[in-house]
DNA sequence: TCTGGGGTCCTAGGACCC
DNA sequence: TCTGGGGTCCTAGGACCC
């Protein structure tokens, strides 16, 4: 979907339309916070996703910012997947905006323009189709298709689309990883695919170090997997407006977000089996501390115990910008 | 100018067992 | 007196993604 989050805001408030709209936090730049989507006319001024609300009001101070509205992109999204449904394809859905469809086509643009028609008329929602043999370079594709477009990958046309790209330009591949590499001298596409892959084990590891490789070479998956989304894990996290000084105030931050967690779990009726909490300290150093649970148990005063007992073995009371509580889950 | 919230998967080291 | 080799499980951290 393109600009999925702003793109639903404008679909509900019209009079936004061609305006720069930014969507994140609680929709007050002054406050803590990062953008979660912004329009292709506030990406103009330089905001994007990821960007500190802050930094996004100085760029572009004429823009609309709006709080995040969750319930609102969850129908969206459940909107957007039932018209990919209609299609004769396995559909598998990869968060709120994006899905992969397992086709073999002989004529696969026009199918991704009648996919582009039906999901504009159920939703009234823009999306860019991305083609390729397998999901890795479908992915890609759909990155240079954007806005609206349709744009197709092949490995005959694999080096030229992205062989002098940064290696960051994979997916899979951040800023870390392509840091690492360019210090070795691997500063794009093509050069990783040259690399030996017994060089790239040696820094990477045996698994990923080789798999970096194929990356590069345009390899990947073609596993299309239209088996419903089952959660591993459930968490609640927050960032405080204001570092809490005293940890009397971080407990009770953590009995708040068990409490949500606990009731999140038994909305869906799942289990936990160990609980996690986390702490950002604030230099923004984070740290996890985990506690396992002696039977699987969406109990809210055993979670809380087990999530105070992770609390109290953290050992540096130093002032927090944000705590987590994640609950690992059994299979439903 | 600091840097959200919700996830997944992989790795390395230690504990523990035979 | 010191101690091999193989395996599994758990935990914390790292990296990445939307």
């Amino acid at each position: 979907m393109d600009q999925f989050i702003a793109a639903v805001e404008v679909l509900r408030r019209p009079e936004l339309r061609g305006r720069p709209v930014v969507v994140g936090g609680d929709g007050d730049p002054t406050k803590r916070g990062v953008v979660s989507t912004a329009s292709y006319e506030a990406r103009a001024y330089g905001v994007h996703s990821g960007l500190p609300l802050r930094t996004a009001a100085r760029r572009c101070p004429d823009a609309v910012f709006l709080p995040v509205d969750r319930a609102v992109y969850e129908a969206a999204s459940a909107a957007v997947m039932a018209a990919l449904r209609e299609f004769d394809a396995v559909v598998e859905v990869l968060g709120w905006d994006e899905a992969f469809l397992g086709v073999e086509s002989t004529d696969p643009a026009a199918l991704a323009r009648r996919i582009q028609e039906r999901v504009r008329a159920v939703t009234g929602l823009e999306c860019t189709v991305g083609i390729g043999p397998n999901k890795l370079q479908a992915k890609l594709a759909t990155g240079f298709g954007k806005p609206g477009g349709v744009f197709r990958l092949t490995y005959e046309t694999w080096y030229d689309v992205l062989g002098d790209r940064p290696t960051d330009a994979l997916w899979g591949i951040g800023a870390k990883t392509a840091k690492r590499l360019a210090a070795a001298g691997i500063t794009t596409v093509s050069r990783l695919a040259a690399t030996d892959p017994a060089d790239l084990a040696a820094m990477f590891g045996p698994t990923n170090g080789p798999w970096l490789g194929r990356l590069a070479a345009g390899h990947g998956s073609s596993t299309v997997d239209g088996a419903p989304y089952v959660a591993r894990s459930r968490s609640r996290e927050v960032t405080f407006q204001r570092d809490l000084q005293d940890w009397d105030d971080v407990r009770g931050a953590v009995q708040d977000l068990v409490r949500q967690l606990a009731a999140d779990l038994a909305a869906e009726q799942r289990l936990a089996v160990r609980v996690v909490v986390k702490v950002r300290y604030a230099p923004f150093v984070t740290r996890t501390l985990g506690h396992p649970l002696t039977e699987p148990t969406a109990a809210p005063a055993l979670l809380e115990q087990a999530a105070l007992g992770a609390l109290d073995r953290f050992p540096e009371r130093r002032p927090v910008r944000l705590v987590g509580v994640r609950a690992e889950l059994t299979k439903p």
